[in-house]
DNA sequence: TACCTTTGCCTAGATGTATTAGGCAAACAC
DNA sequence: GTGTTTGCCTAATACATCTAGGCAAAGGTA
């Protein structure tokens, strides 16, 4: 009986693909298993257990989506590095959703996220291609995280279907990403707090 | 043997508050049944089976959101409006997460979508919110769709612990939607199409 | 070549979950 | 009080995660 040749790697792999073809929510152990030919038992060789799996996916894919953006943003600024930076995230979440969706349903445990570096990779991508809006903190701040907010709602509501069908999305899309342009240009100035609403209750 | 009194909608409240407890993708028939003290079984001569479930807490979660936007934007206007709208939306998803979590992780199929009014109402509330901005169509639908992003976005982000601690995520909110009424405000006009990036290859 | 250690995959089994079929008895209508 | 509905049951099937322990192939060492 030939082996397999089962890694930790190929089987993140294997699990990412599987993500993106069902769902990430409905990768199973089972079906990865079958998918390589194997017993079940046999993978718990490779990964610990199924929310070690699911941790490994979620690492994996957030290093693609940093590289896709580092690439995109590479030797632009300003706008043109904001839409960049959008439009690979937004393509890298379309063409993998399960990949993607791993990056966000993955509560990751603060020794998972020591061990890796993306995370703060993706922020230091954010802030760089802020750098020439000129934002000092902790406006930065602020405006990095309506971005990826922004970003990250836009593509889950898209992806979701949350978006009748009565407009483009595409067009939508750009027009979106120009009204963030123009906002960082005129990132308003620190205003006195809200009102009670604002404090939860 | 005294009966345990099921109807399907104590039942999915029971499930609503049982996601708000362990997380959506985390509630079980099983665990359901046992908080009521029957047996697994007997919960599905109210409910059809778990996706079922997990539909009508989407939809009980949908409802409750809708109606604690509609009280919040009631009477206001303008940029009061859209911080009620905003704090209204956060506060519940942060209060009950598990049901928040229902209402976007739930793919509805269209005859659950016309069963119910919950999806329109919620856009109907988002240009009555930006009412006071005074968009015209097309750029009503590309603001609310921008707008919900966000909310949605940050909302997520924030609960998943995607912030980082540096800075407080409140006063970083209220930013936020200081720019975003400034945005509102400034809605840019219509411009050519984006290059080549934006299109998906 | 023969040995030995590692390691990849196996079988077997415990446990938990979703779901269906069919039954009994409480609650209710009259 | 009889008949019908309805709420919850038992029993059984299928499939998932995960552990323990075993055998045999790969690869290094003599």
């Amino acid at each position: 009986m030939a082996r397999a040749g089962l890694t930790a790697e190929r089987v993140t792999e294997a699990a990412a693909d599987l993500a993106d073809a069902v769902g990430f929510e409905n990768i199973t152990v089972s079906a990865l298993a079958r998918s390589f030919g194997v017993k079940d038992a046999s993978l718990y060789s490779h990964v610990r257990n199924l929310r070690d799996l699911r941790e490994r996916v979620a690492l994996l894919a957030a290093g693609e989506l940093a590289d896709r953006i580092a690439a995109a943003v590479a030797g632009r600024a300003g706008k043109e590095a904001m839409v960049a930076f959008a439009n690979a995230y937004r393509n890298y979440a379309l063409a993998h959703p399960g990949r993607y969706a791993a990056t966000q349903a993955v509560q990751l445990d603060p020794a998972a996220l020591a061990r890796s570096t993306v995370y703060a990779r993706t922020i230091e991508l954010t802030h760089a291609m802020l750098r020439a809006y000129r934002l000092a903190e902790p406006d930065l701040t602020d405006a990095g995280r309506l971005l990826r907010s922004a970003f990250h709602g836009y593509i889950t509501l898209e992806a979701n279907g949350g978006f009748s069908h009565s407009r483009a999305v595409q067009r939508s899309w750009e027009r979106a990403l120009d009204g963030l342009h123009l906002l960082l240009e005129n990132w308003p100035a620190e205003s006195p707090p809200h009102t009670a609403d604002g404090e939860r209750t």
